[in-house]
DNA sequence: GTCTCGTTACTCGGATATCTGGTGTCCGAGTTTCGAAGG
DNA sequence: CCTTCGAAACTCGGACACCAGATATCCGAGTAACGAGAC
């Protein structure tokens, strides 16, 4: 039941974006933490696709953040990846045991169900509460070279890095 | 991401282990909703190993519940089927990143992986706070007649069923 | 009638196939850029 | 010098292989129950 690492890859992604103006292409953001750029392209365009991130084609193309980091929720970036669908899937096979089942949707009636909803609603309300520009403000304050660095590396790798 | 199928089977089985006293054979539990009773079987090891279940072979032998309905929570069950690890893995990506890495362990220091662990904790939390037995309280009071219900259909299975 | 013992049947438990979804890769469609040619 | 046009290079986007884990199954090891036989 663990989460595809895709979403360590988009929340990082994400942050590094928010310390840029201009639009990024996937083969930079890839080497940035030397990951294949084709599987991280995959990412980024569910990202574009839940409207996170633009994308823009063409030379001097790539992603940018859609909208401004505040308005970004690691539940944004987790739903855009993983799909909105509950952890606990209930299959309703209360409906092969004993008693009535005229037309009842277990996925609400059922106490376990609602319990485990229950857990799902908490975890979804933590991360909706906390946006990357929360995460931000926090690297910003125990690294405050992290924003210059990023903006280094990135432009470095634009050019094709030397150290190769 | 979603959770393995197990876990309702396991939630469910509980519960009725808890309406009875003696020991219930896989195939009796499994033909209750009608799962494949080999599958069924795993699960059921799974808490065995974990002590929310005690298995005994041989004639009048099968699963019983392995302490009080009271004393096994939801997330007893869950990690017994899916496992201890948390939802969200962090492989530590940053360690290809710029700056520094001399022996930084990003599962504690990554902004990201703290807040994706305080969501983890907030859902365990929640998971934790319900048992077994509270679940029963509420299906006893939503659906009196259910224990004996279920009861009189194990016993049923128990000798074959004549409707077969 | 009671005890002993062997057989029997039943149960769990782990080792073994199959299949779906996550992982990884590739090539084509579309767009911007740039430069050259013409006015 | 300015405008226009065309080719080229770059980027995303979705379609195509590959692999791990979940799903499903089977058979052997071990044990309790039961019945027959002896005392």
């Amino acid at each position: 039941m663990r989460m595809s690492q895709g979403v360590e890859w988009a929340l990082h992604t994400c942050l590094n974006l928010s310390w840029l103006d201009t639009p990024v292409p996937t083969d930079t953001l890839a080497a940035f933490y030397e990951l294949p750029p084709a599987y991280l392209n995959k990412q980024l365009q569910a990202l574009a696709r839940a409207g996170i991130l633009t994308s823009t084609p063409g030379p001097r193309g790539g992603f940018r953040l859609g909208r401004a980091a505040e308005a970004i929720s690691l539940l944004d970036v987790v739903t855009a990846i993983e799909g909105a669908e509950d952890l606990f899937r209930c299959d309703q096979i209360l409906d092969k045991g004993p008693g009535q089942h005229a037309g009842v949707d277990y996925r609400q009636s059922c106490a376990f169900a609602q319990a485990m909803r229950g857990a799902d609603l908490a975890w979804r309300r933590e991360l909706a509460g906390r946006s990357v520009a929360d995460v931000r403000a926090e690297v910003e304050r125990a690294h405050p070279e992290s924003p210059a660095d990023t903006r280094a590396r990135i432009a470095e790798l634009r050019k094709g890095p030397a150290s190769r």
